[in-house]
DNA sequence: CTCTCCTCTGGAACCGGTTCCAGTCTTCCA
DNA sequence: TGGAAGACTGGAACCGGTTCCAGAGGAGAG
């Protein structure tokens, strides 16, 4: 109604519906000590005035921010875009609880996260994804009392949802093996100081699948740099440039396969005919590319990883338990 | 240190330093009107104490909440992330403000949502991407002093930064009829009661484009339904299976054009020797695939939506102005 | 009719900051 | 030497909710 007027309070409700603000207080959260008679009258008094309860008083006498942070490198991964869609649509559904987002691309914003939400009173509960925090900052967290899940990333001390790189290696490795493939590449991330481990636990599989099968793992076949696609297309090129190339390459994500894929195409190189490629994760641009790959659920990931913190959240103190996704090839036509 | 133990607060922070709770206050806030002496003294307390400030309750006493919050669909459509990105950066950089995120992906989620916000006390202003809000919304937030800045969407009321979507379409059409095409297929959205008006507006432009070199735009050519890739390639399939197929179709989305590349890919057309096709947005998988089409600077109109939402929270109540950002073909290979 | 119990109520105290006001102590100038 | 101005300080009041406590009124039991 009138602009620039200070916004009606819970008094000024009080006053009009001649009741006491304990009784207003009441009806706004449906307590059943109300008469009838009060409580049409202060819900009527309430429309009138066109009042709004102030979720930051609220938030300050119940001590409880009612948002949920998230802390993640949402644009270096395309996947860590899916997961966040898995906790935005699981919180929604909870309702109650607001999120609060925290962009990380570089090391000091990393320190600076961590910095500003290991306050417990900016938000309830904390979700890190891709991000391995240290122990220091485990240890904080902790002392403040702030629950914390991780998601794609593990920690001895906190609960988590995370895959089994070592076997999605394998299963990558194994699919390879069984199309009669022997001589296989691998593009992966050179070691960040995120401390990203995935690449290099899928690398693992694949080494022990290649083992398995009597094969040695050659160190000339595995490339790593950088994460991204223009990145793998150089590691790409230097393979197929080899005088015996990979007949078949494992990319330790879809972002790096396309890579792959991208550098097949410029040197004239057939998919699948001339080299099989599999990416990991299954990100929604896999199946517009018909890219092979292992499905990871990333959007469940998500999902479980806010069931996660908010039961840590409500009080049940969970033990730091880790939970597997499952893991499994989705064939297309790369491979 | 103790866990369980409640937090310590301003008040024990004067106590143990000896002083008053403004001088403490003063000191948290870098007044200059407090002696170096007590100063350190202060600074010392907080540290042993392991005092945080409580956020909640300054946002209270301050009346300020230093969060903006975002309202997007954010995954429908690629293009959305990307401007998100654009968001969080410069956001990041101005520093003080955090960011709430809301997902809107239904109808009733929308209502949630303005709902939710329209409160002054949520957030200190709301960005809102690609959804129009309604008269009966934007009067609402006006009535509760909201400062509200849209991006990729129009409304007389509000300022906003859009792209001029007939001029986008006519580019479009521009290239390919200097390629000489002469029979050019649109795949676009169906009006959706999200009031998403941009793929109608590229359209109205490639009918003017095509008018003004003589042709005569034909209905049969122009095809609508849902946004997503899979709804393109039904579409696309369509307009492949006319007797006289167009020779290059202009896509609304880069979503949709990897549709219509896919449907070509099915039926064996090749692209672009049989058929030309050119996208619009230029998200990042364009690149990958090889994509010709309209790039629209998606990062930047996310950051330049952040700076005037900022300039209006910060007083200057900014005129409802449209700003326009630049478009330009990007040529590759599908076109 | 009295006593108890139950329902409903008003309002003070509290959450943890900021801000303003009144007051003290210096310093400096006339 | 008096007075004003300036530097710094403590603490009350305030922001707008929730909660607890004491108390009023009515119903039912003995």
């Amino acid at each position: 109604m009138r602009r620039g007027n200070p916004a009606p309070t819970i008094r000024d409700v009080a006053r009009h519906a001649k009741v006491g603000v304990g009784t207003v207080s009441r009806v706004l959260n449906d307590s059943p000590l109300v008469s009838d008679e009060a409580r049409v009258r202060v819900r009527k008094t309430i429309d009138e005035l066109g009042y709004r309860p102030s979720s930051t008083a609220r938030r300050l006498s119940l001590g409880r921010t009612q948002m949920i942070g998230v802390v993640a490198p949402f644009f270096t991964t395309r996947s860590v875009v899916e997961r966040l869609r898995g906790v935005v649509e699981r919180l929604r559904d909870r309702g109650e609880y607001d999120l609060l987002l925290f962009d990380v691309e570089t090391l000091d914003q990393r320190a600076d996260a961590f910095e500003a939400f290991a306050a417990r009173d900016r938000v309830d509960g904390l979700l890190i994804v891709s991000l391995r925090p240290s122990d220091e900052e485990v240890a904080r967290m902790q002392r403040e009392g702030l629950p914390v899940v991780l998601i794609d990333v593990t920690h001895r001390a906190l609960p988590r949802v995370v895959i089994d790189d070592v076997l999605g290696g394998e299963i990558a490795t194994d699919y390879l093996l069984a199309k009669g493939h022997r001589r296989i590449g691998f593009v992966g991330d050179a070691p960040t100081p995120f401390g990203f481990a995935s690449s290099e636990l899928r690398c693992h599989g694949m080494r022990a699948a290649l083992r398995r099968a009597g094969i040695r793992p050659m160190a000339a076949l595995q490339k790593r740099g950088p994460h991204g696609r223009e990145e793998a297309i150089e590691l790409a090129r230097s393979l197929l440039a080899m005088d015996k190339p990979p007949s078949a390459i494992f990319a330790a994500s879809d972002v790096q396969a396309m890579g792959v894929l991208q550098a097949a195409e410029e040197l004239g190189v057939r998919v699948p005919e001339d080299l099989a490629v599999i990416g990991f994760d299954d990100v929604e641009e896999a199946a517009v590319l018909g890219l092979t790959t292992v499905r990871q659920p990333l959007r469940e990931t998500g999902a479980r990883g806010v069931e996660l913190l908010l039961s840590a959240i409500e009080g049940r103190e969970i033990a730091p338990v880790e939970e597997l996704a499952p893991l499994a090839v989705v064939e297309r036509r790369t491979a």
